[in-house]
DNA sequence: CAGTGGTCTAGACCACGTA
DNA sequence: ACGTGGTCTAGACCACTGT
């Protein structure tokens, strides 16, 4: 056996020990933005593989667009990425239970209506469409937590029609039933007016974190929500790392 | 020739084929979460084409998280994703110009200085650590659009300690110099303070949208920035689309 | 233990863009 | 026009796991 063990890292692919070298490079700067990084066929010579291997791994950092890949030029590592982080849309139950406290919902209006011209705009519907209109309180414990303003497509979602949310909220109950595929969300801060500080329980015209969201499923729009956090109560969190895509890596316990 | 044409269905690989065709059963609901998929080698054989290139199909579909691979079991769409969101953050100037307003900023602060009790905990560094305090005021038209107040690790980005930021605002010179691959934000409503009203021109107590981001580069804190946005002015926007991760596509034209 | 996915190979042809 | 990446093949062995 010449080959002293080229390809049995042990629990570690040859693609994953490539892929990681690779990143590494780019990442650390070590290869900067535009550099070319070495040919495929080099790779083939100092990883001993085959073609396919090392391109399978290429095209893979092309897809994160860490590469940049030009036929008969070679690849680049591409310049650093147009800032962007995910953030992380909670379940509300699973928010309030994460702070420890004990999670309730309250329906506070429960109407069936047609679409008028303001419900147009939000659900991008005909006018007069069948829609349901929900408000829930979140509580966190005793305190309100969170307002819920939900307006939702019948046309889109009929089974809602009959639907009263007394075990699941609405938005729950939404994501079992409607796989949507497209969503919008539009975060601001406000001064939240009377009617809503009442139910939140907060003085009129403190500030207040609005979350948006307007959901499609296929092409129609499934529902519109508007989410009022009092004030500094509560933080979103969006995370960006370029380089961990754990993805891919079944065994990596990442860093 | 049987085969009308195996391979080359003009300008479209068989990979985005498989690919698209899977996407849509798993997308439209027609194979629901949970649903087995057909086996590589039934794919093999409805495609007529080698297991690699299914293979490479479904491991992608894993990385996108849409199936979920078992052996000896088969491969499964996976439950509706835990929510989650694209946030993309916008280089201040080019949020303001495409209001169509002119943009412009100003350097309010200046002030290199140890770090402090509250400077370790941004910036996740000794104490004592050089670092840079820095406060802009970005504007839109005669208008405040935005404050910052930014630290910046000196240790980290030593070029920064007698950069003045006369031609580039900070922001947008740090992410020439550092490649950081790591961030965190932090969304939030306030009551906007005294201070940072004033500066803002708005009324001190008014509601504003406070986003506070943490960067890494490679394992340390590069830089600490808050940005102050006043009130109803200012929305951040979040998108997602299971569906399209436009990444793989070639041909796309990266809308 | 049988069958699935995980990985890899050593070729091949083609398309495209840069030199 | 040449060399790069893009794609695909027809095998192979192995590891894991569910029946």
């Amino acid at each position: 056996m010449t080959t002293s063990s080229p390809k049995s890292k042990r629990s570690i692919s040859l693609h994953q020990r490539i892929l990681n070298d690779l990143e590494e490079n780019i990442l650390s700067g070590k290869w900067p933005p535009g550099h070319r990084i070495p040919f495929e066929y080099e790779l083939v010579e100092q990883y001993r593989c085959s073609r396919m291997t090392v391109n399978k791994v290429l095209t893979q950092l092309a897809n994160m667009k860490l590469i940049e890949r030009r036929r008969r030029a070679g690849s680049f590592v591409t310049k650093p990425h147009s800032s962007s982080a995910v953030l992380e849309i909670a379940d509300i139950k699973a928010e309030v239970e994460e702070l420890g406290l004990p999670y309730r919902y309250e329906i506070k209006t429960w109407k069936r209506q047609a679409a008028g011209l303001r419900d147009r705009k939000l659900l991008d519907v005909q006018g007069g469409s069948p829609t349901l209109k929900v408000v829930v309180c979140h509580y966190a414990g005793a305190r309100p937590f969170c307002l819920e303003e939900r307006l939702i497509n019948l046309v889109a979602v009929p089974e809602a029609a009959e639907e009263k949310f007394q075990d699941l909220p609405p938005g729950s109950w939404l994501m079992r039933q409607v796989p949507w595929n497209s969503a919008e969300h539009r975060i601001r801060a406000v001064a939240v007016p009377a009617a809503t500080a009442e139910e939140l329980n907060i003085p009129s015209g403190s500030p207040g974190l609005v979350v948006e969201r307007r959901t499609w499923s296929a092409d129609h729009a499934v529902t519109h929500v508007r989410l009022t956090y009092p004030g500094d109560g509560h933080e979103l969190v969006a995370r960006f790392s370029p380089s961990r895509t754990p993805a891919a890596a079944p065994g990596s316990q990442a860093a």
